[in-house]
DNA sequence: CTTGACCTTCCAGTAACTGGAAGCCTTATG
DNA sequence: CATAAGGCTTCCAGTTACTGGAAGGTCAAG
């Protein structure tokens, strides 16, 4: 099939579908005599991999990693549960990070009285505090 | 004062600085003989707050927003106070995707027996859902 | 006079696409 | 047969917010 199908089927834009082709993540088998490029089921198959990766927030590099492991039937599971255990990590990081940059803003933005006068607490703190 | 004495005061490397500069964000008012910049205590301030300001995680369009107002000494604080509550929501629908994603990937590692054996619920997963 | 720290500019790279231009291929329609 | 629409190709540029490095000018100390 051509790559419009493929986008089709696997949920992701062709142009994307190309960018992951020259990350050499999905890179079709051959091309038609016109030079479309021709997926196969299995194609389809792994950029379905790769889309619900991504939307797990595995980056390329991670994916990479993972779509090996897929192809690879003598892996372990133990390398797979690995990379999500670090992505885990990661994303638990994230949050607090977060958590606590919400923390200080909500404080902020209570404190601001919010009107037409020029006295603000949160350009105060700005302008004030280390970061 | 050269870059090197307004990046330790300010806290920022002195490429950031420049990037800065070249973002519009603090242009110091004059060179020296030999080309280099000459920053103020005023910049220093404004070097400060940006510092702060992207530590909060605002974009540098919104910092180039809050600077601005931060320099309007007519400007009210509703102004300032719409940026951070915008960013604010922005960083709690952040916390909630992350959250969500935190919550599949803990399940998908809890399945996972994690040992030499191929077989891979998080693999599975990948494979056969939609995202 | 040379060494080392500091400054300058410019170029390239990062992550993961996205948009657009220029142009070929295919198919349907008048 | 001309043409218009849609899909495909490649390549280039832009996005965010820097960061690293090269090549070279400047300045203070020994």
């Amino acid at each position: 099939m051509n790559i419009g199908q493929a986008a089709q089927l696997s949920g992701l834009p062709a142009k994307t579908i190309r960018y992951y082709e020259e990350a050499g993540l999905v890179v079709p088998a051959s091309r038609g005599a016109n030079g479309y490029r021709r997926y196969s089921e299995a194609d389809v198959h792994r950029l379905r991999f790769l889309q619900r990766a991504r939307s797990l927030g595995f980056s390329i590099q991670e994916c990479r990693g993972l779509l090996s492991l897929y192809e690879d039937k003598t892996r372990a599971s133990a390398d797979v549960r690995a990379i999500a255990r670090q992505h885990l990590q990661d994303i638990e990081r994230k949050i607090e990070e977060l958590q606590s940059l919400r923390g200080v803003l909500k404080d902020l933005v209570a404190k601001c009285h919010g009107d037409g006068r020029p006295d603000c607490p949160i350009l105060e703190d700005l302008a004030g505090q280390d970061g």
